[in-house]
DNA sequence: TTGTATGCGTTATCAC
DNA sequence: GTGATAACGCATACAA
């Protein structure tokens, strides 16, 4: 016999099961669920108005742990993001977690490891609380997560960077965009030495937008424009990458940066040395963050939807749920440019 | 007999099970249980080398539901935010999944809805689904959130939010201690119409602060100042509080925001109206959020110790989980001003 | 419409 | 050390 006194021997309260209410009621269990799950034309209608109050009666609260495990289903979508507190991130899982939730789905927030190993075994452990499913925010290339992903033949979204393989659906921003109307703005008030703060090469936007900006270069008739790389999408890297970039001696008289992060770090930089911008420096973000229409100039910046990416990812994700054999997509979001102060045509002398 | 065909009759790939393994080893399924579970003392040297490589080769991956129905745990916290998106919230979130993943635990999060009732809802499923416990952010008094923790008898800990009844555990910025920091600043700058433009009084923080300008001018020996309260923690809430607080006769000489995002609105009011800051009027704000530093002007604010708060919480979580009857205890976090230039004396005619 | 029987995958107790 | 057994709480195929 086995009463279960192992896990809390002062047993605090039993808490109500199906199985009470059923001897309560004087039915069998099997009846209770029907009826508490409202299963249609399966018991009749006084039956369950008496189920229903002895389970109110009782205080019964069912078990979604137990459900899960007789449904194999358990409604947790895994969130997996570099950082929550990330400008860009937040607010994408925010619009994430609202669009699941009103789908009844719960979202298990994790955050990305940095080495391939603890990335690997997150996405294990993931699968082995049998989520329903994962969305990757800005997943890198070859990650062991998407291997994973696809062992364990887990529906998966990706959001803000694309599998280079189209193994996996995503939702991503047009950075081929993004770029061209970066350096049609530049190219319109003048510039001509325009470099760019890349991201990491290990990201794909990283990646998308520095290979946009040499090809966009040339498709504008401008000359080769420096590029330099910022070790992360962050205000730190960003600066550091500057360092390198405006000491030299033909510096350039505008910078596109991976991102607004990357090119508050400039603008640091910028500062530190001396330099105008925009007078002698003109300076464009990427992501248009809270904020940077208050930084002192207006930062100009390319707008992503970020509300159009939450809303695209969990609704793909949730058909994939519906129907895992959905063939692979790749949502494209149109981004916007916004012109504020910090871009100015080049000072004469550059020209 | 029932085979349970229901839930996928295409049924992809079993996965193995401990059964699985314990019929190929030869051994009972109790056996590989103790085994793959390291329960010391209990299974000899090869028999759990046998039954760990059959494990790889067969690629069993442990069911943590099953695992979770039978332990009664599933070491998942569940984590309550207003809005992930936030920058303070933001990074309280992060860095608090940080600190609980290392001890092996997962975070549901889930934003709180507006609607006492869903609120309610919220918490009755997260408690349904056996969340080891509840970390809230920023609860409002009297939340439902906080009566079916009680009900449920869920470890829980309040995050920059204290419970009215000590009930709860919690961690929190001292907000009176902020109020004096900000006063005596703008005290010793030699105003005395100092305003407050208050968050929701719903809110603790919102009355905290409120209850502290108070009583803080008092104590300074200021004349009583007015309050106008936002109808949210919103920049745009912050600028219609503004409006109705700038376009009186007796406008002030400086502004007490409750928090970085309202101070922002007072700035975008007091921008439409032609009215330069710091010179004619001094604007504080609370949380020193990102980007605050380099908007014009830079802007004076409280800065709230993010890390200490998320690691405190989590701590504080985790010695819950411990040991649930460990009184409850508050924990007050300090906050430093941080002077930047949207600070200044009085206009010499209104001083 | 309701009851019966069984299993989801794991782990704890008890006896050997 | 190991096996046998019995749950954990719920949900379904099937029979009645």
């Amino acid at each position: 016999m086995n009463r279960l006194p192992d896990p809390d021997p002062s047993a605090p309260r039993a808490g109500a099961t199906i199985d009470d209410i059923a001897r309560a009621a004087g039915v069998h269990p099997a009846t209770v669920s029907r009826a508490l799950r409202g299963v249609a034309g399966k018991v009749s209608r006084d039956k369950r108005a008496e189920i229903e109050r002895l389970a109110r009666e009782l205080g019964y609260q069912p078990n979604a742990v137990a459900a899960s495990l007789r449904t194999r289903q358990t409604n947790i979508a895994a969130v997996v993001v570099p950082d929550i507190a990330n400008p860009l991130f937040g607010p994408v899982v925010q619009g994430i977690e609202s669009a699941l939730r009103a789908q009844r789905l719960m979202c298990l927030v994790a955050q990305t490891p940095q080495r391939p190993e603890e990335r690997r075994e997150l996405a294990l452990a993931l699968a082995n609380r049998q989520v329903s499913g994962l969305l990757i925010l800005a997943a890198e290339s070859d990650d062991p997560m998407l291997a994973v992903a696809r062992e364990r033949r887990l529906p998966t979204v990706l959001v803000n960077r694309g599998s280079g393989d189209r193994q996996f659906s995503s939702v991503v921003n047009d950075d081929r965009e993004s770029v061209r109307l970066v350096l049609e703005h530049l190219a319109a008030l003048g510039h001509r030495a325009i470099a760019h703060v890349a991201g990491p090469a290990a990201s794909s936007t990283g990646r998308a937008r520095r290979d946009a900006f040499n090809e966009q270069l040339r498709a504008l008739g401008l000359p080769p424009g420096r590029v330099v790389e910022a070790a992360a999408f962050t205000r730190e890297a960003g600066r550091a990458a500057a360092r390198e970039l405006l000491q030299s001696q033909e510096r350039p008289t505008a910078v596109f940066a991976a991102n607004d992060l990357i090119a508050l770090g400039v603008l640091d930089e910028a500062r530190a040395r001396g330099l105008r911008v925009p007078g002698e420096l003109s300076l464009v973000g990427h992501n248009d963050m809270p904020l940077v229409d208050l930084i002192d100039p207006p930062l100009t910046t390319v707008r992503v939807a970020v509300e159009q990416m939450s809303r695209q990812a969990a609704a793909l994700f949730l058909e994939l749920l519906a129907e895992p054999a959905l063939p692979v997509c790749t949502r494209l979001l149109m981004p916007a440019l916004v012109v504020r102060a910090s871009t100015a045509p080049p000072p004469p002398a550059a020209a």
